[in-house]
DNA sequence: CTAGTTGACGAACGACGTTCGTCGCGTACG
DNA sequence: CGTACGCGACGAACGTCGTTCGTCAACTAG
C-alpha cells in the first residue's frame, strides 16, 4: 500500500539548546519529577530517543537545565560588599524557585555549570572583598551553595503551596503551613515542652523574610569565624 | 497433577517494623533511589504490594526509615549550651550519613517523625538556653535543619566516593574531590581568577572538618543575629 | 551522481510505583 | 464444633519510566 512518500516530516532543527530550554519549561509546568524524557520530547514534538543526540542522561539534561536557568541573573554593581553579596544570592535562589523545584538538580549533582561557576566566581570575589580569609572563603562557599539550593527549594515548596491553596481551597486550613502548624498542634505539651511553646512562632514569617534572615545568619557567622580562624 | 498442598508458606509476621528496617538496610546496600518497593520487598521474601499494608507510600516508608536511622542519637549531657548543640547537630549528621543517601529523603518531604522531632526539641531548648530571641530559635531550627541535611548528603558522598575509590582505583587522580579540582583546574584564569587562586583551598580538608566548620559558622551567626533583632 | 556520515526516531527491554482481586488463614461468634 | 467473617499476603497487571539498538532519511564531500 502505498504510504503518503512524504512522511517525510520536515522536522525542525533539534538542539542542545532547544532540548535544555524544553526541559526548563517541562519542569516548570509539572516539576522536575514529573518533567521526564518523555514529556520533554513530547514538548518537541519528537520521541525521547531523540533527546540522546544531545545530551547523555536525564542527569546531565537537569544539570544544564537548572544552569540555564541562572544565565540571566545579574551581578549586583551597587552597595557594600556585603549588600551585593546578599543581593547576589538572593536573585540566585529567586532565579531557582522561579523554576518550580528546579533546585533538586542542584542536589542530585554538584552544579559545575559554567552560569552556576560564573556566580560562584562573583560570590567569592565579593567575600574576600569582605576581608574573609581566603581559606575560609574556600569552605563558605559550600555553605552558601547549600543554603541557595535549600531556600530555593523551601520557596518552590512555598509557591506551589499557594498556588494551590488559591486554586483550590478556600482559606482552609489544610494549607501547607497550616499543615505544619497541625502536626505542631497536635504534639504532648509534656513531651515537647519548647516546640509547643514556638508553635507560633515556627511557622510565622513569608519565605522571603525567613529567607533573608537566615543568608544575615550566615554572613554574620563568616565574619565572626573570619577573625578567630582554627 | 498434586501441587504440594503444604505451599502454605508459614509466612513470617510482617509488621511496620520489619518493613522500615528491611527499607534502612536495602538503602544501606544500594542507595537511596535504588531502594525500590520491589527491593525491599525482595529482601522480606515476598512482593511489593505486601509492603502496602503498612506504608501508604514509598515516600511514607522512607520518611519512616529516615526516622528510624535517628532513633539512637543521644542527647548529650556534658558542656555547655553550644558545645551540647554543636555535638547533637553533628551526631545527628553521623546517623544519617552512616546510612548512604538517606538524608534525601529530608528533602523530599519536610522530616515530620518522632525522632526527628524529639531532636528538633532539644534543638530549640539548648538555643533558648544560649538566650537566643524565641523568635530567632524559630527561624534557626530551619536553617540547623537545613544544614543536617546538606551535610549528611555530603558525607554521603564523600564515603562512598572514598569506598570506591579504594576498591577499584589504586589512588587514581579520578575520585571524588579529583574530579572536582579536575574542573576547577580546567578553567580560564582570567575568567575565573578567584575560583583559580583558591583552586587548593577549595578542595581542602576532610568532610567532618569542613562541616564542624560550617556548623560553628551558623552559631556564630545566630548568636550575632539574636543580639541585633530585625 | 555516488559514498559516507549524521541525526531522527520506532520499537523494545527491564525496572519502577501502585492497584486490584483473590485466596488462605485465624478468630469470634452462633 | 461449625461457620462466617475479616484481614493480611501476594500474583498479576497497568501505565510510566530511562535508556539502547537498529534503521532509515537527508545532507555533505568527492
Amino acid at each position: 500500500m502505498p504510504v503518503s512518500p512524504r512522511t517525510r516530516p520536515a522536522k525542525a532543527a533539534l538542539s542542545r539548546e532547544a532540548v535544555v530550554a524544553a526541559a526548563l519549561d517541562v519542569v516548570d509546568e509539572v516539576g522536575f519529577e514529573a518533567a521526564s524524557m518523555r514529556r520533554v520530547a513530547t514538548a518537541l514534538e519528537t520521541g525521547p530517543a531523540s533527546l540522546y543526540v544531545y545530551v547523555a542522561d536525564r542527569r546531565e539534561l537537569m544539570a544544564a537545565a537548572h544552569d540555564l536557568a541562572l544565565a540571566d541573573v545579574e551581578v549586583p554593581t551597587a552597595g557594600d560588599w556585603r549588600a551585593r553579596l546578599e543581593l547576589l544570592v538572593t536573585r540566585t535562589v529567586a532565579a531557582l524557585a522561579a523554576h518550580n523545584d528546579l533546585a533538586t538538580a542542584a542536589i542530585a549533582a554538584v552544579p559545575l555549570g559554567p552560569h552556576f561557576l560564573r556566580l560562584n566566581e562573583e560570590m567569592l570575589r565579593l567575600l574576600r572583598e569582605g576581608g574573609v580569609d581566603d581559606a575560609a572563603c574556600a569552605w563558605a562557599i559550600d555553605l552558601l551553595v547549600q543554603y541557595i539550593a535549600s531556600a530555593a527549594l523551601e520557596q518552590a515548596a512555598w509557591n506551589r503551596a499557594q498556588r494551590e491553596t488559591r486554586a483550590t481551597e478556600e482559606a482552609m486550613g489544610a494549607d501547607f503551613v497550616g499543615r505544619l502548624d497541625a502536626v505542631y498542634a497536635g504534639l504532648d505539651p509534656a513531651a515537647f515542652p519548647t516546640i509547643t511553646a514556638l508553635r507560633g512562632l515556627l511557622t510565622a514569617g513569608g519565605g522571603d523574610e525567613r529567607d533573608a534572615w537566615k543568608l544575615r545568619v550566615i554572613v554574620d557567622g563568616l565574619l565572626a569565624q573570619s577573625r578567630t580562624p582554627g
